[in-house]
DNA sequence: CCTAACCGTTAGTGAATCCTGACCGAGCAA
DNA sequence: TTGCTCGGTCAGGATTCACTAACGGTTAGG
């Protein structure tokens, strides 16, 4: 009973068929049987995969008659984008630090 | 094409000790006692768990006495990172379509 | 030589994950 | 009403993952 580990972005994006997900939402909304007929898995699995996503924050879903279009959430997309940009940029800092060979101790 | 599912990037950063080691050598290299000591497992599971960044090109290892310090691998991070970015992109475009065909003078 | 410290590898276990298939409710048309 | 499509959920089985514990190899120092 996690929620962290359930509902983590990080976690969510770890799986080939979810990133495909993703990568087609990002091009537009989409129905689950459409997702469904581009992917080489069952709609039971798209069902299960967006639930996953949904409940990390990474889509939201709208009812549309008898279908559930799904969109990308571009702000929690841009918040996994930026921690880790910051990754990114303190190991730029640390490495300017061994380069400039200024005495670095971290704790 | 093939074994991408091991060497992935975000397989790679799923897990949540393995982001905890990359946030520490964002701050410097380190060597596997030194984060061993830092992180509630094993030194056993952070060896592993570096294999697993080092494998994925996250991480590059060199030998210092009987120590082996590792430091984390900027550019792997910014691919990520800039792959993440594109799907962001490509979702504010996508939106910006939809909402041109609602009402194209939405300010 | 021997000892100590550091690290990678392997074997094995328990848990989490991904998939398919079947079942059931919700909405739309004849 | 009946029939159809679409989608979420449950149950299962197979795969993968993360961890601990024990072992062997390498380096530095006495």
């Amino acid at each position: 009973m996690n929620p962290d580990r359930a509902s983590d972005g990080w976690s969510a994006l770890a799986d080939g068929t979810r990133r495909a997900i993703v990568s087609r939402l990002a091009d537009g909304p989409q129905a689950v049987g459409q997702l469904a007929a581009e992917l080489p898995v069952s709609r039971s699995a798209v069902s299960q995969h967006l639930k996953v996503l949904k409940d990390a924050g990474l889509v939201s879903e709208r009812a549309a008659g008898t279908r559930r279009v799904y969109r990308l959430n571009p702000t929690a997309v841009a918040a996994l984008r930026d921690q880790l940009d910051t990754f990114w940029q303190r190991a730029l800092t640390s490495y300017a630090d061994v380069a400039g060979q200024a005495t670095k101790e971290s704790a």
